[in-house]
DNA sequence: TGAACACTGTACGCTAGCGCACATTGGATG
DNA sequence: CATCCAATGTGCGCTAGCGTACAGTGTTCA
């Protein structure tokens, strides 16, 4: 059994932001108080709707986003418009990493997955944040490598394996960074997400259905049994969840 | 047409190590003359030899490398012992970039293509580093960028494009970070590259062969014609040399 | 309530690529 | 030189998934 990931943040006290409102994301979190503040003064927190695109692949980067909660799903698109996932983000994450290194523009595509919340941040605010707040650029640096090894992990699932075991993982991932059993999901989305066409999602789902793992209506899968989508998976959901866990003890 | 990069360092005068050996990688390169001292003198200049495994998948991080010279692969393994390469390393980087931020292991195998040189330093000493110098924690962290963009790329192109034009894509992303147009491939070694098995890459060099791109006999692949291998590959590896591009004159 | 539409189920021919097996060939090594 | 072996060529049956088309079905909105 692999260890999974807690989405919420941690009962006990519950930092707030500067209007009151809980702060679940992870990086955040883990700020020492004072630059934690110093760093929310310059945010803003924002709503993310349903399927919304928060960055255009080729666009300039216009701000940098502490997700909250909900998921951000990071695409690569071709130039004939297919596209495939190549990184999940949810409240464990930041949006906009090339701006740490002062880069302005990305190739991928950064669109939501439900609704949720995020701290967002102007370009340049965020360049001036992580040069004064030595903590906050260490830990986006680290999210950094997280998302790197999550992304190559992913490129080789892509190569390697075959729908269902690609829809199971995925729908861990997902799982993993929404509070809920239910994810808004249509096929057609799915697709995009798998890097396959939609009447391939429909069989994969019906295979999941039929032995029970998930259940679907238009729109929106329930998660049954987690423990056994997580054999239906491959291997790639654990790897990246072992290798988070080895680095978790490995920073110093 | 794309803009290639060029392997080489600047003709004009090039720097050179404590043992009077010619610099090549462009990282170090891009040091100012006293970081890059200081930097050299913890560094010591070895031999890549073909096929060598430079880092196994899980186990401890020992070194990192300025690649001077070849190319190392960067490889996720899957438990049935299946490979695809998700990232290629040449003289414009440097491998073990979990070390920068305080981890010490990593999911992926590293692995020599053909001979080359690099600059090897060990885990500790290079934490040491880069708290010391500060341009070559910046540039690192840039070549970390760098380095997920182009493997977001592949993940992509591992989803969506045939054998072939993973070839052609393959081998002009290999040309760029050697200075010869033979390149020392068997093609056992690069259907692990490619995530396919052996005897599709027979037919997928065929057909470059045939058609005047390529030529090969055992072990070695000849580049008779750039311009048709870029006309072959799909975009993915325009799509990366523009991001790159962009990126160099984004960067402040 | 009816129409429009988004979402899903399904089917059919087709292709790329897999897994496997076996034959061939060029180089290295004794 | 004989031998061995790594590297390559090729074939065959099989499967996953593609592209496409069309038919249901639930939702929404006029």
């Amino acid at each position: 059994m692999v260890k999974r990931p807690s989405v919420s943040a941690s009962a006990a006290k519950t930092p707030i932001d500067g209007d009151g409102k809980a702060i679940a994301n992870k990086i955040l979190l883990s700020l020492p108080r004072k630059e934690r503040d110093q760093v929310l003064s310059k945010l803003e927190l924002v709503r993310l709707k349903l399927h919304q695109v928060i960055h255009e692949a080729g666009e300039t980067i216009k701000s940098g986003y502490f997700v909250n909660a909900g998921v951000i799903s990071v695409l690569a698109v071709q130039p004939d418009g297919k596209s495939v996932e190549v990184g999940l983000i949810g409240n464990e994450g930041f949006v906009g990493l090339p701006l740490l290194v002062g880069y302005r523009s990305s190739p991928t595509r950064l669109i939501t997955q439900g609704d949720g919340t995020a701290y967002r941040c102007g370009a340049d605010a965020l360049r001036q944040l992580v040069q004064q707040c030595p903590e906050l650029e260490k830990q986006l640096h680290r999210f950094a490598q997280r998302l790197a090894m999550q992304t190559t992990q992913i490129a080789a699932c892509n190569r390697l394996h075959d729908v269902v075991e690609r829809l199971a993982r995925w729908i861990m991932m997902t799982h993993d960074r929404i509070l809920s059993d239910n994810l808004p999901l249509t096929q057609e989305f799915l697709g995009q997400m798998l890097g396959t066409r939609r009447s391939s999602v429909t069989v994969a789902a019906g295979a999941l259905q039929k032995a029970g793992l998930i259940s679907y209506t238009r729109g929106s899968v329930k998660i049954l049994s987690r423990k056994k989508l997580e054999d239906a998976a491959c291997d790639c959901y654990g790897i990246v969840q072992r290798q988070l866990t080895a680095w978790e003890t490995e920073g110093n």
